[in-house]
DNA sequence: ATAATTGCAAACACTTTGCATCAAG
DNA sequence: CTTGATGCAAAGTGTTTGCAATTAT
């Protein structure tokens, strides 16, 4: 199959690239932030459902996905590593989010943790 | 039954005081962020499990209680109404976290908010 | 060829609902 | 008393698992 990013990171993890793996992650690139249930609506029946979850917890252990929550709604989201760090704005009345990016935020973030003597590693 | 803090917020919307709410209400109070198996472990069986549920959904819907996913857990915690506007600082070695709070932070999130032509109700 | 991954079906866990009983106002 | 909340049991969803068949390497 086609080197694509995604192949790039499952081989050295010692993982198969194969379609049900391709036809999901597809999924999360035409898409920001989705719950289960629309992977689910969007990729049954051409990946099992087995596959699916099997699929997100490998992805999730490969960290190339990331849970949140976005109003109350758990979702799925590409990493930092295959999209690019952001924050979201959603909307309290529609439920709609765009995405976000602000320096002086992550420096704040950085500084808050250096002053407890954390290392911030990532945040929401 | 006397008259809380809890009280002082069923009572405006229609709400009686019960048993099992205050069972469930004071569990959250005396711990952080909790999962719902933990709510489960801790006020079974003086409250239903049913009820657990339907009490959740009722201090979610009272703004008592808000939702998060704090290192990839679902986890409840008291709203700001009923503690205090805060952050966490989480340990991604052994999950426990820790309450913060930063001036420096709120403002931005509220420039950054104004900026995009929002009006930042709250963040997580 | 062989080892990993998939699809299917069954098991399991979690959440919601209907309804008779009980408690709060 | 009257209405609303509870507990129980059953139904409904969502998630995980075992295993034979399939696919990737």
């Amino acid at each position: 199959m086609s080197s694509t990013k995604l192949e790039q990171t499952l081989r050295p993890a010692g993982q198969s690239m194969t379609l049900p793996r391709q036809i999901i992650f597809d999924f999360l690139v035409s898409r920001g932030p989705v719950s289960v249930k629309e992977v689910m609506a969007a990729c049954l029946p051409r990946a099992d459902r087995a596959s699916i979850y099997r699929t997100l917890e490998l992805f999730r252990r490969l960290d190339i996905i990331q849970d949140l929550v976005i109003n109350g709604r758990k979702v799925v989201e590409l990493s930092e590593d295959f999209s690019s760090h952001h924050h979201h704005l959603t909307c309290t009345s529609c439920g709609k989010s765009i995405d976000i990016t602000d320096k002086p935020i992550e420096r704040r973030l950085d500084a808050i943790a250096e002053h407890y003597g954390w290392l911030a590693t990532g945040h929401l």
